[in-house]
DNA sequence: TCTCCATATGCCACTTGTTGCATATACTAG
DNA sequence: CTAGTATATGCAACAAGTGGCATATGGAGA
């Protein structure tokens, strides 16, 4: 089985969650939407598939939950053998998958008679943006206000790690959006 | 036939690599790997896979191109209906494709007994990151001296505000790498 | 000479990700 | 009362991306 860091990442992705806590599919593609939503994403049937692969191969089980007259629940629970390839996948060195920006792609295709649309659609990313940096300014100033980050535990400290790298990459891209749409606005005049 | 921005996007990023050249096969391939590097990425036998689709669909076509005893190479060019989907996809808005971060991953089964392990991780990509930030630079210095700007033709211009995406986007990956790994090393401590 | 690398194209098997659809229940707003 | 949303799982078809392999030539370095 191919196995390198980009082929396998959502097998990972469900091991780690797995391992942090007990959850069901269901509970696992809310996870996905919110608390790590700004850092990795799947549709609920990625999720479904993977969780019956990973307990055919004994890395989870999973508990049927009685509903009455409803279809069970399966509460996912993380095994030894699950515990052991986790481990020594975060024990490999990351290969960072290289980026793709459509938006670049799209901006490649800039001539005269679009110059208006380009700089349309990037105040309309900028707007975007701005909104979605509220939201994570919000999370910051409500969870991690600067007293708690010092003392913060081994857990959560990559949490907040990781908002931070939604933070900063956020604040970049609204940078760039700006200096894209200033140049072209000037060119186009 | 499915078809919104995420979906069909190699198919727009040779599109729009023929709008602005007749090119090889080969020829596209070395593009992704030099020019638009930074922001797309392929491998060979997707590039072929497409351009062959794109042939069957005539929004390319291409002209061999005799080679004595080897086998033709083939010349692809953009058609006029290639040259309408293309415009016609640009028009679009563009939807965001979410971002997807290993190291994140990784990074959330930071425990007391991995600690060492992630900071050395942190460290060696903030080297090869830095080095990457060197190679952009150079760029930037060779191909765009602050002269220039103001006056680049729009074609030159997305390549350049391509380029500046690439380095303000390392330059806050590298800031982050930095804050990461200095929070982590001070918990650890 | 032999091996590696660049040129130039392509097949096949597999995994990953998307979309549409299906099933069932229960609550809530209009 | 009815439509929409949330819970909770799943199938099938397809498109995108990866990896191994194959072919064939020509040049450069060990």
């Amino acid at each position: 089985m191919v196995c390198n860091n980009v082929h396998m990442a959502l097998k990972y992705v469900l091991l780690t969650l797995l391992s942090r806590e007990k959850q069901t599919g269901y509970e696992i593609v809310k996870t996905l939407e919110s608390a790590v939503g700004y850092f990795w994403n799947a549709s609920h049937q990625q999720v479904y598939r993977e969780l019956a692969k990973l307990s055919d191969s004994g890395e989870v089980k999973f508990a049927p939950i009685k509903q009455g007259d409803k279809p069970d629940k399966k509460l996912y629970r993380i095994t030894a053998s699950g515990k052991r390839s986790l481990r020594d996948w975060v024990n490999e060195p990351v290969v960072q998958s290289p980026a793709k920006d459509l938006l670049l792609v799209k901006l490649l295709n800039l001539n005269k008679n679009n110059t208006h649309i380009m700089v349309a659609e990037l105040q309309r990313m900028l707007e975007m943006s701005a909104e979605r940096m509220q939201v994570y300014d919000e999370i910051q100033r409500m969870h991690y206000p600067p007293a708690r980050i010092a003392g913060l535990p081994l857990e959560e400290l990559a949490l907040y790690l990781a908002l931070r790298k939604g933070i900063t990459s956020l604040e970049s891209h609204i940078a760039w959006l700006q200096e894209a749409r200033n140049a072209i606005a000037k060119a186009d005049a």
